[in-house]
DNA sequence: GGAACGCATTGATTTACATCAAACCATCCG
DNA sequence: CGGATGGTTTGATGTAAATCAATGCGTTCC
């Protein structure tokens, strides 16, 4: 599935640019890297009528691209990089609801305005559309639909493991759950298997978001896994899990 | 919308029951109550077509019919009474992932098992559906799978709300939350506005099982609010909101 | 009637995590 | 180089909510 056709735009390259000082942008040129994305749904040869809808944006780390409560004008597909997923109080606290991947949509509410921020963890390449022809999308891509459906249904899964984890763990149960969430992530199909390596892309201060803790929290957490022989802290944002074992059984609350 | 042919299955009764001592059941007869149910979707001409197919169920209060991470076999349609969804730790911390009312879809997930238990928290109904025969269901009833496309964004939404509740909220702020939720939830069209009456179905635990909360810390707030002449609470399941604009206050952090 | 049960309320105490505070350590940049 | 800056770690203290515990109050059922 890894080595299929890779996806391109044959129309001339043009440039828009997201926020003052912003990224630069150019047609989708390779729209698809991951099974999971639109142009895997649709096919090489439809690709041509997607030309004039589909741009691909690049957006540095720490941008942000989609507002919370602003119109819904967009709708993305995720092709390289991490996204995070926000929700804001109005005092500024912060919980992050999701980190989208490579191959992941956003911006599906059927609301006319995001529930959600987003921003660029680390360098984003997204593929963006039009929501106005979202619904002509639907209707001459069947597969699509069908495609989305799965997307949102799993999204669904993985809220729903959050929502646990948010109301009902401890700390120490929300970071392992969180360390084998990231494992499993690295090793989809396509990723060479990285015995226990993990890079994070996000800080600490985007985990805590995630997680419903300080920074604080999470970083004695780490400290404390660390000294159990758990993992091991390396530099930047290295972590190496050493023994998977322990750490499910934290997860799962068998304290 | 509200007024729409109610849908007849018209194949002969059939019974089957539920658990020991469980609920009969017939075939659907009216399985649609409201406009965002299965029938109103594919529409009363389309129903031979389901009538193999589609079973209704009547389910007492306090019995489960789904548990979670058993083989996913049916797909529901909720048309009266609440449903609690939830997720739960071996050592039998329990979070309630949402509540079901009518018009609601069940078992969506792609996976073969279920992702969450459910649990009737009154008497309750549903439309209970083969998930063999959904793929040809959605094949067969394009408008179906917009549906439910649309239901599960929604619920994406909601998803969302709540791991900001649990994640960032205080326990004062969960509970306004969650009772404004049910007053909106109250007022949807076709219910007569209700004066800020509310019938909850379900239990002290059941809320704090929603909210991430304990029973103890659900009934000190709600007697604080009472103390704050923000609601009263009535006997049995009945809270009248008093003071909508104080909720919103708190709901949205702006202590 | 009155035991037994489930659910709710209220009070006393404990605790996991937040908050406040300080130091540490890269990287960047004039 | 040396000082700012942004992220991380570690320590001391505070507190919101959990836990432990007792009481109340309808229902159900002998």
């Amino acid at each position: 599935m890894s080595d299929m056709p890779s996806c391109q735009f044959e129309s001339r390259p043009r440039r828009i640019v997201i926020g003052a000082g912003g990224a630069q942008t150019d047609f989708c040129t390779t729209c698809s890297v991951r099974p999971t994305s639109v142009c895997s749904v649709i096919g090489p040869d439809d690709i041509s009528r997607l030309s004039d809808a589909a741009v691909e944006t690049i957006i540095p780390p720490g941008r942000g691209f989609i507002e919370e409560g602003a119109p819904a004008t967009d709708f993305f597909n995720v092709t390289s990089g991490t996204v995070k997923l926000f929700k804001a109080l109005p005092d500024g606290r912060r919980q992050i609801t999701g980190f989208a991947s490579p191959g992941h949509f956003l911006g599906l509410a059927v609301s006319d305005n995001y529930a959600f921020g987003a921003e660029a963890v680390d360098t984003v390449r997204v593929c963006r559309f039009s929501r106005d022809k979202m619904a002509d999308l639907l209707d001459d891509f069947p597969k699509l639909e069908r495609r989305l459906l799965e997307e949102a249904s799993n999204e669904l899964v993985a809220a729903q493991n959050q929502m646990l984890l948010l109301g009902r763990k401890t700390a120490r149960e929300r970071v392992a759950s969180f360390l084998l969430d990231q494992m499993h992530a690295s090793q989809l199909p396509g990723q060479e298997s990285s015995g226990g390596r993990l890079h994070l892309p996000m800080t600490r201060g985007d985990i805590a978001d995630y997680l419903g803790l300080t920074i604080e929290t999470v970083s004695r957490t780490l400290s404390w896994m660390r000294s159990q022989g758990m993992i091991e802290v390396g530099k930047g944002y290295a972590i190496t899990i050493l023994s998977v074992p322990k750490l499910d059984v934290l997860a799962a609350g068998n304290t």
